[in-house]
DNA sequence: CGCACAAATGTAAACGTGTACATTGCCGTT
DNA sequence: AACGGCAATGTACACGTTTACATTTGTGCG
């Protein structure tokens, strides 16, 4: 049981009850077992167990100048995608004895600065950016901290490790796939292109579109949130279009439950009007919209990447970008074109 | 810019450079300016922000031996529930100036205990259990640190604060709905019963049930964790079953998605066949879902409840309960039953 | 001019831990 | 018996911060 007075024991008070220094008890507590009698080691053992002790994170950070933190930036951890890749890193870190500390960007550069100041605070060992913005702090903590960027390539001049897919290449399977199924007329709604993920998935579209034959301003952009609410708004203004695209391609899954549920609210039919593909393939998908094309991101796979990068760096291992595949899902939403 | 070494600048370093005592700078930056002259404070705020100094929460916590981390125990955190309360409380909670570090115990009670060890070691200002588990660590923490139970009760013997909803009144919600809308056989697919929440809401149901002149032995209840693989076993005997339901009440969203998907996929017409009632009322309903009757939990609320509770009461402040307003969101798959 | 008093600042200790170094005790060798 | 060496343990300091208390400085007043 814990002490009277409530504040948790220390290690001085097991000292005090195993009779022995606290070097001793801090040496067994701490697994340094080679330097210690077995006699000694169980009784510190068994004292500490009897007195409920807990090493106290904050003396041992103190004193090696180095926490057990990782600070984790999400731009909006309520996205299917980005719980994900919470979980999955929440749980390698752990794994490695770590503990993650999430914060919410809302995609907001002044937030997202204010947070990694706090997040400053805690000394964290690295801090992991799931869809970074370019910031001033940003620029600032890249000096000295670890810093891996997830999802989003890190900005220009910014040296650090990134974990994710080719979005290059994803954005030209998207465009393969929407030929090859006999769509011509393709439209694309991507978050802002301040984003090196949107602006790469679009280029590859752009890029592979030509060479099929399809000239890029031949395709309709909208830029805008990763939201429903931005596909919903697209969707609407869709309708109302007379020259409507007969593909969609989405920025993320988000974007694209928006837009069908905008189009079937007005009567179109997915895909016999507009078809339509997502990005991410959230895991709800196989539940609640098991017809939606999307291109899949392995969310699981992007944890243990990341733990790897952390830890490894400790021992001076070079650090290296991870590059994970993706697959792209074909479902319903994109079956062949009608009419050809 | 930060010091040379890669090491963050200390309080030594500004007040080495501001010529001024550590006590000085301490002062200044943490506000006790009444005690110091606009002079120094200029000064040494200008020195601070040259040297990109942050206070370490490191040192702060250990002298003031309090730390501003709350821990923050979900059992799942991509469901959907789960992540909107994590993101609410993490956003009050930073309000306050304090920081979450999220733990999923994945409904495994060894595992949610391994995550408290581990949580005491950062000495949290607090604990946040989502959906507790009843075990021996948990009852060793409940006698030390301020935990905050929020959806299901404290066990019994544990004397904390809980942030939730009524859920005996919600399952009588249900069971009146239910009734008015012409259904009699009813099923429940609920959560393990030694969880207060999926309990109460049984118990709830039964007595309203049994208030409308349905015997509680007339209700098909089905235990199983609160997943919509579960759902969608339920819904596959249900199918196959010769006395079938006409209205099931499900533990939580993610069962009633499930559910209907195995209904759906073998022919049943929902409402028309079996009508079903979720839990929680996940947001993506609204974009994905937005045929489910639901019990809408006021996620957003929760994370302000508890930041409040947390910060009041080291004023020493009375705990106490918040109880927070349901609603039964009445959508089609409980339309009127046709056959009355 | 001396003194009391207040304001501003400095000094030093404590918080809990890890580890370099010092100390102790024991055993074997000469 | 004296001594070197090794294993086990103790001593003491540093990590970065806050704050009670001591000290210095400035001001007004007798």
């Amino acid at each position: 049981m814990g002490s009277i007075d409530g504040k948790p024991p220390t290690m001085r008070d097991v000292a005090r009850v195993a009779r022995v220094s606290t070097a001793t008890v801090s040496r067994v507590v701490s697994g340094k077992l080679d330097k210690v009698t077995e006699d000694t080691a169980v009784r510190v053992n068994e004292v500490a167990r009897e007195l409920g002790y807990t090493p106290s994170a904050i003396g041992q950070s103190l004193r090696l100048s180095s926490s057990r933190i990782v600070a984790m930036m999400v731009p909006d951890a309520t996205n299917d995608f980005c719980a994900d890749v919470g979980v999955s890193v929440e749980g390698s870190l752990r794994e490695a004895g770590l503990s993650m500390v999430m914060m919410n960007s809302g995609e907001d550069p002044e937030r997202q600065d204010a947070l990694l100041r706090d997040a400053e605070g805690l000394r964290p060992r690295a801090v992991v950016m799931l869809g970074a913005l370019d910031t001033p702090q940003l620029r600032a903590m890249a000096a000295s901290r670890n810093i891996i960027f997830v999802n989003r390539r890190p900005p220009a001049g910014i040296d650090a490790p990134f974990v994710g897919i080719d979005n290059l290449a994803a954005g030209r399977a998207v465009a393969r796939h929407f030929h090859d199924r006999g769509y011509r007329r393709i439209a694309v709604v991507h978050g802002p292109l301040s984003y090196s993920a949107s602006r790469e998935r679009l280029t590859g579209l752009l890029e592979e579109l030509e060479a099929q034959g399809v000239p890029a301003d031949r395709v309709g952009c909208f830029e805008g949130s990763l939201t429903m609410q931005t596909g919903y708004d697209v969707g609407l203004a869709m309708c109302r279009s007379e020259r409507r695209p007969d593909a969609v391609f989405c920025g993320n899954d988000m974007i694209a439950y928006g837009i069908h549920r905008a189009l079937v609210e007005n009567g179109m039919k997915v895909p016999g009007d507009v078809a339509i593909c997502g990005f991410d393939d959230n895991r709800v998908n196989e539940w609640l919209a098991p017809w939606l094309t999307s291109v899949r991101i392995p969310a699981l796979e992007i944890g243990p990447a990341v733990r790897d990068l952390i830890t490894g760096r400790q021992k001076g291992e070079r650090r290296e970008d991870v590059i994970l595949p993706f697959q792209l899902m074909q479902r319903d939403s994109t079956a062949p074109h009608a009419e050809r």
